[in-house]
DNA sequence: AGCACGCCGACT
DNA sequence: GTCGGCGTGCTC
């Protein structure tokens, strides 16, 4: 019997670039099981099994198709409806499809996909012998594997060997069939435990002449750890007693120790306890956030580097906390912020969640399903901007820390989307109140407290009434003249290390440029070597003696002479962290020099290394790019040296300026935190430059009033909204057809103003061309109906057969 | 995005 | 004659 008060069909999203969802019949016995937000498990196309997520339950009946009927029910990925309101408005916000947004949004582990198992029923023997060797070769890989999957067999012996497994599934020979992995969201875990009555057992190793100290240890430790109530892991365990896997397992076998699996749900964890009192500059700061949230849902707080906006984070959340609600302080790179962490887990003990995507699919699970289920640790998340997915249910603080920083906007892959007004927009949809904090606000958020959207809280105090580092404007022109620079750098600068290295303080180098050279020119034909891939010079890379290209990742061996002429006079051009490197080390023999950028830090251990030995007095001199300006706090800095200021300030983009000021404003805030003033050298061929003007006085409110000024006069955002559209296809021909054309067609959008389209500074990325369009749009005009006509215009423009193959990427509010 | 179907060139 | 290249269109 049909149940008619039931909703016969469910709208499913699956995790692929497509329009909408699709939809399903609703078996009857799964009536009362379905709602948004629940996992099922869903045939797409042929053959294909995914999970996808319940969208709505409808009583639509699809015109043109039978729909398949949903297969199995998963279980609850989404309890709150407001977190699926999000992926919609996010997808259609940024130009995307749900389906995109739903693959970054789920870990791994809840986005299942089918995969083709093979399976081979004869033995060899009853194989016929008019096999080929491939045919053989892929029955002896499946036969040998009862868990053979075709991407397997493909690995094994190339792409080709499909056909080969077709033709061996039609003949019989191997049988096919769709399988899912389900792994368990649970999570379990190893505790130790005493059995009961081995109170004998015990004695006997506790006696004094026992042989077997490490089992000794063990109990001890087992005492020592059973008094902080803690759950005693083997892990732990191991660790406080120093004794090994063995003897445990001894203990084990003599009947006095169990290993019992327990679900981590189970444990309580440990909260932090420390104590941490504001400063009266703080808590003023505090108090004003507090007032603002009465009036208004979204508050900046400007502190100047080192004012201790952190502290001020925490008592926020520790409120939050003690409310029951949910709170997420995003962070632009969690990798780099492991000294943030540390402190956070002062204050919070284990009942705080990170989030990264650079975390296992185990642990993203575990904090997806202990935020969705709003456990303790479930209610004070900190992660990257992946951390906006997770299904909150009671989100009541968004704090978005370093708020100017451009890695919240994700570039590539599809959703591209800028995290921290995204994270605005998840925060209203639960009344939730946001703190952006920067000491170098972005022109937008500070363009959105002077027009009264956001309210406006600034500590202009640093702490413990530090003041700010002295800035030097070192001008390279003057100093080449006067003969006072020594290869990259001026006496200045130099003196300045050298003091502060017989002072026994720290100096830190900053150079935006890995590698040893930018540049290998040959002297005879002037020929500068250029990736086979993409339009830009390869990077000398010195320690590793390989030519390397930072856009596409190829490398070269440096080669002996210029290809073109064969000339062996090769020069370097331009200088890297590498170089900068070296350079001291023969100014500074005695020096203990590191150098921090992504060929040094690649991997975490390395990093982790890097950063202690800085804490730890270690290091004399820290080289390094972009990675030395985020969120160090390194107590001993004294000198801040910029090799060279012009490559951040000539760049063709209209951010460069506040990309500039906000690099070299927190490059220098490394500086001077311990009492001392510190000492900034900017060096550059430009020592006018408004740019290096307001980094030298600190003056944010100048710099701001004169950007401003700027974007309002050329039409720049915040003034304007601004999307950017690229194209990208191998054929250049081609591409530049299809540009000129689509440029005919855009034109009937009279209220928009397109720039373009244009090649971008790097042509030429991994053998595709790109070009580009800038689309400005008055913001008297509705944003979202002419993203609408943009996006069909494409749509239909791209359907086109000569333009079919062309990718086209959309970057809203770039 | 996959994946299957289908229409043309080069090989046993 | 068949195999296999990839262009075209669909997926509930």
């Amino acid at each position: 019997m049909e149940n008619p008060s039931f909703p016969r069909f469910a709208e499913v999203l699956l995790p692929r670039p497509l329009a909408g969802g699709f939809t399903y019949i609703i078996p009857e016995n799964m009536h009362t099981l379905l709602r948004p937000g629940i996992r099922v498990l869903v045939q797409f196309g042929n053959r294909k099994i995914y999970s996808g997520i319940i969208l709505r339950l409808h009583n639509e009946k699809p015109e043109n198709h039978q729909p398949k009927a949903i297969l199995e029910v998963l279980g609850p990925a989404i309890d709150d409806q407001r977190i699926l309101q999000f992926w919609e408005w996010l997808a259609s916000y940024y130009m995307c499809t749900p389906g995109e947004v739903m693959n970054v949004a789920l870990p791994s582990r809840l986005k299942l996909e089918s995969e083709t198992q093979l399976l081979c029923p004869l033995d060899e023997e009853q194989w016929p012998d008019t096999l080929s060797d491939t045919e053989l070769e892929v029955l002896r890989i499946t036969r040998s594997n009862s868990e053979t999957t075709l991407n397997d067999v493909i690995k094994f012996s190339g792409a080709s060997s499909v056909k080969v497994v077709r033709h061996l599934v039609d003949s019989g020979l191997l049988l096919i069939k769709e399988s899912i992995k389900h792994q368990s969201l649970e999570k379990w875990i190893k505790v130790v435990r005493l059995r009961p009555n081995s109170e004998e057992l015990i004695a006997a190793i506790l006696s004094p002449n026992t042989r077997a100290k490490s089992q000794q240890n063990l109990l001890l430790a087992y005492y020592q750890l059973e008094s902080t109530g803690q759950p005693i892991t083997r892990e732990k365990l191991l660790d406080v007693s120093r004794a090994s896997m063995s003897s445990l397992d001894a203990l084990v076998e003599k009947g006095i120790f169990e290993i019992v699996e327990v679900k981590e749900s189970s444990i309580i964890g440990r909260s932090g306890m420390q104590a941490y009192t504001l400063t009266p500059v703080q808590n003023q700061a505090l108090q004003q956030i507090l007032d603002s949230f009465q009036k208004k849902r979204i508050v900046l707080l400007h502190g100047v580097t080192s004012s201790g906006k952190t502290e001020i984070y925490v008592h926020l959340m520790k409120q939050v906390q003690q409310s029951g609600g949910q709170c997420l302080l995003l962070v632009p790179e969690i990798a780099l912020t492991t000294q943030l962490i540390g402190r956070l887990r002062q204050f919070f003990g284990d009942q705080i969640s990170l989030y990264h995507s650079r975390m296992s699919d185990r642990e993203q699970t575990d904090v997806w399903e202990s935020v969705r289920k709003c456990e303790p640790t479930g209610r004070i998340v900190v992660g990257a901007r992946s951390a906006l997915f997770l299904p909150y249910s009671d989100l009541r603080l968004v704090i978005i820390d370093e708020e100017h920083d451009p890695s919240y906007r994700q570039d590539a892959p599809n959703p591209r989307y800028q995290g921290r007004d995204a994270a605005i927009y998840l925060a209203s949809l639960f009344d939730a109140r946001v703190l952006l904090g920067s000491a170098t606000p972005s022109i937008e958020s500070y363009f959105n407290t002077q027009i009264g959207k956001y309210d406006l809280v600034e500590l202009h105090q640093r702490y413990e009434g530090l003041s700010l580092p002295t800035v030097e404007i070192v001008d390279l022109r003057a100093a080449r003249k006067k003969g006072q620079l020594r290869g990259n750098f001026s006496q200045a600068l130099l003196l300045a290390i050298e003091q502060a290295i017989a002072r026994g303080r720290q100096s830190i180098i900053f150079q935006n440029r890995r590698g040893y050279a930018p540049r290998l020119v040959c002297t005879e034909c002037g020929l500068i070597l250029m990736c086979q891939h993409c339009d830009i010079a390869l990077t000398l890379h010195k320690a590793a003696h390989k030519l390397r290209c930072h856009y596409c990742g190829s490398e070269k061996p440096v080669p002996l002479a210029c290809s073109a002429c064969g000339s062996v006079q090769l020069q370097l051009q331009g200088a890297g962290t590498e170089q900068i490197e070296d350079e001291l080390t023969t100014y500074f023999p005695n020096a203990r020099i590191e150098r921090l950028d992504l060929d040094t830090a690649r991997s975490k251990k390395r990093y982790q290394q890097l950063l202690t030995d800085m804490e730890t007095g270690q290091i004399d001199i820290l080289v390094g790019t972009q990675m030395v300006t985020k969120g160090l706090n390194f107590a001993n800095v004294e000198v801040v040296g910029v090799v060279n200021a012009d490559n951040l300030l000539y760049f063709p983009e209209y951010r460069a300026h506040e990309r500039a000021f906000q690099l070299l404003e927190q490059v220098a805030g490394r500086s001077g935190r311990s009492g001392q003033v510190g000492k900034v050298f900017i060096q550059t061929y430009t020592p006018q430059h408004p740019v290096l003007t307001h980094v030298s006085t600190h003056h944010y409110g100048d710099f701001y009033q004169w950007q401003a000024a700027e974007r309002r006069e050329f039409h720049y955002p915040p003034f304007v909204r601004m999307i950017q559209l690229t194209l990208r296809h191998r054929d250049l021909k081609i591409l530049q057809a299809a540009a000129s054309q689509l440029a005919q067609s855009l034109t009937t959008l009279q209220e928009i103003h397109i720039i373009g389209p244009e090649f971008p500074p790097v042509a030429r990325v991994s053998d595709y061309y790109r070009m580009r369009f800038l689309i400005k749009i008055p913001k008297n005009q509705s944003y979202l109906r002419i993203k609408n006509t943009l996006w069909h215009t494409c749509l239909s423009f791209f359907a086109h057969a000569d333009y079919r193959r062309i990718r086209y990427t959309f970057e809203v509010d770039i």
